[in-house]
DNA sequence: CGGGACGTTGACGGTCGTCAAAATTAGTGG
DNA sequence: CCACTAATTTTGACGACCGTCAACGTCCCG
């Protein structure tokens, strides 16, 4: 519903990694990377690829809690996912905040810093992850030369914009069960488009900041879930989430309030 | 808040024109537009200017009421609003509908379209208007010769995300009259920036479009413009609003909800 | 094992949605 | 220019949904 529907690809493997050993700092490939259809345009030509390989400039590891960037710090790089999942959330000076979005691998953080050359919103990792480094100038000057570039640039931007005009419908027009029904919906689609299961995830975010999300309390989230539970839709247990009618929970999202 | 600040500019000039006739065709030239600030990057060379002169096709006329696109139709063009207000709003198939915005002149319609070759939302004049049609294939061509454009365009969809992180930090967590107080001080404030009074303004759109795009129902939004005219705040007088303390209406916005 | 973060559940009340009706304005055609 | 209808806005009464506050339970990690 919010995001445009990917074709599924293999499952992410992560290298195994001796305990305690430091990560490697391989060389970025894109060419080789199994995240590939999700970040870069189709069709490339073997010489454009080799040049968005020599466009990304290095990764960099963020742990669980930590910030890759911050509100108000200055812009420099777009970010892709690796591994890993993100949340981004925005907020005054008086204290209210408001997660506006839960990020998972193949998706490209950064896009609120164009406007102002500084970000507008945190970003958070609330995992351990890895993002790959996309000089934000270097983007620009790759894509005056590369069309494909330029117009997939366009397209993430865009895409951006669309997934927001939802969030806002289900802010503006959605009860509490409709909103946590589409939010499932989104994870379980985003995650099957990944090679996961669309029937079994595992959320990574806390109830409150699913409640933030979603313009509720943590209490409302809780019930809710409670709710869905007693009425045989999903199991929950703990952040562990299997869902039982999907289209149970279509439904709930597709039916009009008035109706 | 949810705009990045503009400069003020001279308040627009509609030509005169003899009732009944038909509006002529004029050439379209931005290096004469008085909006040029705001559409436009700024520090083009004379020989720029006159090659995005040549990239803004036509104009067009839209009456009140009028979609100048629809969700689901092809995409072609981006439009620059010269005249005239609009609205866009994204709706479900079961009917429920949430206005995304309210637009000026002066600012950009179409965006949502980039990503899917197609529109995913209405856009309607709610007054008579006139666009410039930019063909987004001439944007991406030219775009690729003159980095300032390039960049320009970047910067529009950015604000336009940043702009939604507003609206949802707006939907997620203010009260009816933290979400009024903030959209007639945002109406304002863009209104400032093109001229017009900061304190006097007209609304455009009917109570139930405000309450859409604030997530309020009509008759809350009524009320709540009650309750700031009984505190003194504003004067109404149906679409007319006249702010006698914009201060007050900030200290709302910005007043945590839990101080 | 203990402490802290996280999640669940209950009671209560406020905000705002719903329904209804009246008032005011805008729009249309004679 | 006026009458008539539709659209918009206002106002009231009522209650549902969900926020608030509080207490308790559970899990995780050092």
């Amino acid at each position: 519903m919010f995001e445009a529907n990917l074709a599924p690809i293999t499952p992410i493997q992560e290298a195994p990694r001796a305990p305690g050993k430091t990560a490697q700092a391989f060389k970025v490939a894109c060419s080789n990377c199994n995240l590939r259809e999700l970040c870069m345009p189709v069709g490339l030509s073997a010489q454009d690829l080799q040049r968005i390989d020599e466009l990304v400039g290095s990764r960099r590891r963020i742990l669980r809690g930590e910030n890759l960037y911050r509100n108000g710090s200055v812009f420099e790089n777009l970010y892709a996912i690796r591994t890993g999942f993100f949340k981004t959330s925005v907020s005054t000076e008086d204290g209210r905040d408001q997660v506006t979005g839960f990020q998972m691998a193949g998706e490209i953080l950064g896009l609120d810093g164009i406007v102002n050359d500084r970000h507008s919103c945190d970003a958070i990792a609330l995992e351990d992850a890895e993002v790959c480094l996309l000089p934000y100038a270097d983007i620009e000057l790759l894509s005056r030369e590369v069309s494909a570039l330029q117009h997939h640039v366009h397209k993430i931007l865009s895409r951006e914009i669309v997934r927001d005009q939802g969030v806002m419908l289900l802010l503006g027009s959605m009860r509490a069960e409709e909103r946590l029904a589409a939010f499932l919906l989104n994870l379980a689609q985003r995650l099957a488009a990944r090679g996961f299961s669309q029937s079994e995830l595992v959320l990574r975010m806390t109830r409150e900041e699913i409640g933030s999300y979603l313009g509720l309390t943590l209490e409302t989230v809780s019930r809710t879930f409670g709710k869905f539970v007693a009425d045989g839709i999903v199991e929950v247990k703990q952040r562990h989430v299997r869902i039982l009618q999907t289209d149970e929970l279509k439904r709930m999202v597709t039916a009009s309030r008035k109706g």
